[in-house]
DNA sequence: CTGAAAGCGCTTACAG
DNA sequence: CTGAAAGCGCTTACAG
């Protein structure tokens, strides 16, 4: 680290062309010869030159940084959604700034505003369930900020956002467990107000009435996607006169408090009882035994997300909303029901 | 978005004043006038006023870029790192950008050089278990890039880190559970080549001395700090002749999986069997029952860390290593010892 | 296909 | 205690 840094300057002089056409090469720009090109970078390359973020910043009045605003529903899940916006950012050397943040609504809004503000961020990615609030993307449009929604609700609003089909993957598993053989199903509606929540309740519905299989509501609780409402209400499932002999939980966490239910009353999973999650978190794996559950592509989800997001910065154009597959991942805690038909 | 972002120009001009005065009032440097301050305030924020980071980069020759590396260990542990980290940067007004690398030695290396000079960071926070790679040290050096390092093992090295005391902290595990009668504890060693492993281990050791109790080699076996180690190990130590009436595991994940190891045998916990953990991890409040473990204040870690990498940074001094404190966690995986004496 | 000039919004180094 | 000038390393807008 001695001296001045080598600059754009040093990479003109030493290829013999100015410094606009370095410029050129390195952005990729047309109208460069081939050979002017080869020149360059091997300069470019000779003196391991790496231009500045800051005078490029500068002198065309964009931050390339891209914020990640996230209400950590879960390690596991962030992480993830971290990775996949982090990949997309580094081929396009943007720089991704991460923004946890928690609390009342209108604190949060004013939080990730200020933090926009002051890192003069170019766009935004909003990450589930801050992608639900309506306020917030209201607050974002004022400031004309452009923001890309990770798994966001029904919330209308012309900015991209990328998602699964929550609707036709509950669908699917309720009817991979009335495959199996179940007639009594269980099922544990998410947090209110998550619009998966909804989406997840309404395929349990779908499936259910495809095959003509009567709707029990006693069978439905309210749970919030915590373990602990799993735990609770798999107790009151379990101790209904005819309990089911299926339970299809909003999430893996309350999954694997039906788990824990499940071995506190000496009922067998899954012999006696068929337990199955929703987002292939880590704890569907780390429970015993390990939970049926639906695949929600995360990665794939703010990876894309970043992309559209990218797109927006630099064609300034609105891009289409995307929607990826899920796929249903079965492990132990499905089995045939007891004295059950497989069809 | 319209027209011209405000500048400390618009700044200076609202205030009536030179952009020299701004700039000191902005960096809270000495040799204002109270009354000039209170009006450059009152302008700034009349006119929504935050200052230009590229501009300031550009002119400073500072990114005010800091990078986070890490090879995720574990999502809970990895975002706890990251908050710790980005608060105190957030309180400089320092960026933090994440690098989570992963593979062969040489390779994440080289990523970590080519990340740190594509982005010109200005420093270089390294998580465990990077930080007890004596080669990346190295190479951190030979770039005079100025790093500190949390939780790094014995590598002599003229850098700040910050660490708990490993060897302490299982030593007062170990006690513990003599304390409530076991006489006869198993053990089960993390992953070999790291530092907290052996100090682990040094520290069941030493608890075991001090209480005359004599090391029985095989109730001692290796894990590598994953769930499936401590599953394998303890089945291995459960089948022993005379097996232990305590499991000590050399992390949490380890101790979830000695947890299903005694469902899996029938061997009530913690009525005949007391398993402990080591980290505080979110698992250990996931499985049942919820595990006795050791608490790592991982987010002050990550706080102090980047408080040392900033003041390295700022006063370009070398400050001294920290070593924070952990605690004791009792749940309900440890008890008496079955026709145990509680001391 | 290539380049010279101006300027982005700050800080540094200096003067008073 | 305050300020005018120069310059950080790029891109934009323009010219040829």
């Amino acid at each position: 680290m001695s001296g001045r840094r080598t600059s754009i300057n040093d990479v003109a002089k030493a290829a013999g062309v100015a410094i606009k056409t370095v410029s050129r090469v390195l952005n990729n720009e047309p109208n460069v010869r081939e050979e002017t090109r080869a020149q360059v970078l091997a300069a470019v390359k000779r003196l391991n030159y790496h231009p500045s973020l800051s005078a490029r910043s500068l002198a065309s009045r964009r931050s390339y940084l891209v914020g990640l605003v996230y209400d950590n529903p879960s390690a596991n899940y962030t992480i993830e959604v971290q990775r996949g916006a982090l990949a997309r950012c580094r081929e396009a050397k943007f720089l991704l700034l991460l923004h946890e943040v928690a609390g009342r609504s209108e604190e949060v809004i004013q939080d990730i505003l200020t933090f926009a503000n002051q890192t003069h961020l170019d766009g935004l990615i909003v990450a589930p369930p801050l992608s639900e609030s309506a306020e917030l993307i209201r607050a974002l449009d004022a400031q004309a900020l452009p923001f890309v929604r990770i798994a966001p609700n029904e919330i209308k609003h012309r900015s991209p956002y990328v998602d699964i089909d929550d609707e036709a993957a509950a669908r699917e598993m309720t009817e991979y467990l009335i495959g199996l053989g179940h007639r009594s199903i269980g099922f544990i509606i998410g947090r209110p107000g998550h619009f998966a929540s909804g989406e997840r309740l309404r395929g349990y519905k779908a499936a259910l009435k495809n095959h003509k299989i009567p709707y029990v509501p006693e069978y439905v609780r309210q749970g919030d996607f915590l373990f602990d409402s799993g735990l609770e209400m798999t107790r009151q499932l379990l101790a209904l006169p005819k309990r089911p002999t299926a339970i299809f939980a909003g999430n893996d966490d309350m999954a694997a408090g039906a788990l824990m239910a499940a071995h506190e009353m000496g009922v067998a999973v899954p012999q006696q009882l068929s337990v199955a999650g929703f987002d292939d978190a880590a704890i569907a794996r780390t429970v015993w035994p390990p939970l049926t559950t639906i695949c929600q592509p995360t990665y794939q989800l703010a990876y894309r997300a970043a992309d559209l997001l990218l797109e927006m910065l630099l064609s300034s154009s609105t891009p289409k909303p995307a929607r990826l597959a899920h796929t249903l991942v079965r492990r132990d805690s499905t089995a045939v029901a007891p004295n059950g038909r497989v069809k």
